[in-house]
RNA sequence: CGGGGUGUAGCGCAGCUUGGUUAGCGCGCUUCGUUCGGGACGAAGAGGUCGGCGGUUCGAAUCCGCCCACCCCGACCA
């Protein structure tokens, strides 16, 4: 029988936080005795802490084998030549913990199995028959980061699943794909939280596209970019913005060129003009390997270089050198400008275009112009969307306003293609009998970091606030006067009917004071409390309060059972509504 | 790895500027008594290499140097 007793559990609640705690997770889970730190980015997970975990993972287990998947478990330590093949081992990218052993033989700590499960798949897998196929496991991965942070959220050593498919070609690794993302999103609604999707740059993982599943939160790693309206949400990089539609009413003007002397940023020409950034066209001269050219952009903005990259299509970039400048635009650095500028291409962000009677630099040492309009007064080559969102700035998609926030990266979603299997010689042999390479995918979930990520989107100023499947029991069940032997009785015959039926029940059998154990229960987070005291034991009654909104009523002790079961039903349909909104 | 901050009892903190008895406070812990529905009260107790090492000094938690640990910002990031 397992042990559901407070007093002969080990629970230990703090009444602060230690001082090391920042993030509301991280202080919470403290408290509330889920974890203890070890050392930076390691941690013990006590008997609390893991009941999560393991809720965590036997939605994911569920959820997974829905779509097909199998789970496996691979070893934590892997030998160095498997990575010499795949050409990671010197990946600086990937945190890995090298060792030796006593031969000297060189392992890794395993940061990810793409090399392993590949090599699997390529002794394993013959013919096109046996796919397609979807494995995965969960297990303990390590990472040397350079900065564990936030607790539990980026930890050094961390609990994750990682599951890979193996299709027969790209259209089947498509559909593996989309069942992942299905099962990415009941995991998440059913471990309650809000999880955004993000485009990601596939980096050292390689392949071709690849998905965040980022939980908006306070204290989180990633800048995220969302919407306050619709599930809208990118990184800064890929973030856009839906462009203001009218252009100003404003008449343009004759050119006029003016004194600025050493006047040369956004900054100082602001002060000394007393007009607005918005007003201004800065002018920067950019080199790629090939060519030289201006970039322009509104005096209030920055340019994103990674989307100047792609829409250029090129690998470098960078500001040219003051000689550069001035041999291009014929003034030194700080006076560049559109209007006259001839021999190299303009590239216009997208909010130059509703800038009128603007300022510029003249091309000129010491000179700017006034009354610089667009189409009348020089013609950038092209123009796109190259700067980066700010707070406030309109959603590309429904107009909403833009939220510059942070998120905890807890699934990403990649589709590798070939680059494993190639390298690995994971092939099989079609219906023609021809030999392909098998076409991949991999997809994680940040199992110990979804924990911090559930307590991020589920509290409030007295503690947690468990969503129901996650929660590491069902019912509190406090014993508030656990020295009278009757209430003890009614206490004792509540729990035994409660745990008979299934339910998980964790009964406060402490000989505090009842404050004490409130605060304690509201600390903790489980969904429903149930109160057993002797004022109500005398009205053969009970009383049954809702962790989350506070809800509370009394009701007869033989109806206990029905009434737990209806409302633990009741809140998981509260879940998923909550669920489906934005949040 | 760069910048900033913090290390004093299990947790939160004071003391350090201006060196000087047995190093304090709140919470927690132990025992006894009274209490008992939103973190009770009284009494008695246990618990400290003042992060470490070295230096200055008659004397260091306090001044100086080096190191370590932890946290925050950045770089980086399954």
């Amino acid at each position: 029988m397992v042990i559901m007793r407070w007093s002969e559990s080990l629970i230990r609640t703090l009444r602060e936080a230690p001082r090391e705690a920042e993030a509301v997770s991280h202080k919470l889970m403290l408290r509330a005795g889920l974890v203890r730190r070890l050392a930076a980015g390691l941690y013990t997970y006590l008997p609390l802490g893991l009941r999560v975990i393991r809720k965590v993972e036997q939605i994911v287990r569920e959820e997974m084998g829905k779509q097909g998947a199998l789970e496996l478990l691979m070893p934590t330590l892997q030998p160095r030549e498997l990575w010499e093949i795949s050409g990671r081992w010197d990946d600086k990218e990937l945190g890995m913990l090298k060792l030796k052993n006593r031969e000297n033989r060189e392992f890794a700590l395993s940061p990810t199995h793409e090399e392993i499960i590949t090599d699997l798949i390529s002794r394993e897998v013959r013919s096109y028959k046996e796919l397609p196929l979807n494995l995965y496991q969960i297990q303990t991965k390590f990472r040397d980061e350079m900065r564990p942070r936030f607790g539990i959220i980026r930890a050094r050593e961390f609990i994750m699943k990682d599951a890979y498919s193996f299709d027969v070609d790209e259209e089947s690794a498509r559909r593996s794909y989309e069942k992942m993302y299905e099962a990415y999103s009941n995991i998440f609604r059913r471990c309650g939280v809000k999880a955004r999707v993000v485009e990601a740059d596939p980096g050292s993982m390689g392949g071709e596209k690849s998905e965040e599943f980022i939980v908006l939160a306070d204290r989180g790693e990633d800048i995220i970019v969302s919407c306050s309206e619709c599930d809208y949400a990118a990184n800064m990089e890929g973030a856009q913005r839906k462009e203001e539609d009218e252009k100003g009413q404003e008449k343009a003007k004759p050119l006029e060129e003016i004194e600025t002397p050493e006047i040369r940023t956004i900054k100082e020409l602001k002060s000394f003009l007393k007009e607005a950034p918005e007003q201004m066209i800065k002018t920067l001269i950019y080199q790629t390997a090939e060519k030289t050219f201006a970039v322009l952009i509104s005096g209030d903005r920055e340019i994103n270089e990674i989307k100047l990259k792609r829409l250029l299509g090129c690998e470098h970039l960078q500001m040219a050198d003051a000689e550069t400048v001035e041999k291009v635009t014929g003034a030194p650095l700080g006076f560049s400008g559109p209007v006259g500028l001839k021999g190299i291409g303009i590239i216009a962000d997208q909010g130059v275009t509703k800038i009128i009677n603007g300022i510029t630099g003249a091309n000129k040492k010491d000179r700017h112009i006034r009354n610089v309009n667009i189409g009348r007064d020089f013609h950038p080559d092209e123009v796109a969307d190259i700067s980066y969102v700010r707070e406030g700035d309109k959603c590309p998609r429904c107009s909403g306003g833009l939220t510059i926030g942070r998120g905890i990266e807890v699934g990403h979603i990649f589709n590798l293609g070939k680059k494993y299997s190639r390298v690995l010689k994971a092939t099989f042999l079609d219906k023609e009998g021809k030999e392909k390479e098998v076409v991949m995918g991999c997809y994680g979930i940040g199992v110990s970091r979804m924990v911090a990520a559930i307590v991020e989107q589920n509290y409030d100023s007295e503690g947690i606030i468990w969503p129901r499947e996650v929660s590491p029991y069902q019912v509190h069940l406090l014993l508030l006067n656990a020295r009278d032997p009757n209430t003890v009785e009614v206490a004792n015959r509540i729990y035994e009917e409660l745990i008979g039926a299934g339910i998980e029940v964790l009964l406060d059998d402490r000989n505090e004071q009842a404050g004490s154990k409130f605060k304690d229960a509201d600390l903790l987070g489980i969904p429903l409390r149930l109160t057993v005291s002797s004022k109500r034991v005398s009205e053969r009654k009970i009383e049954i309060r809702n962790r989350r909104d506070g809800e509370e009523c009394v009701i007869a002790t033989e109806e206990i059972l029905n009434k737990v079961k209806e409302l633990i039903k009741t809140e998981q349909v509260k879940n998923n509504r909550r669920l489906s909104k934005v949040i």
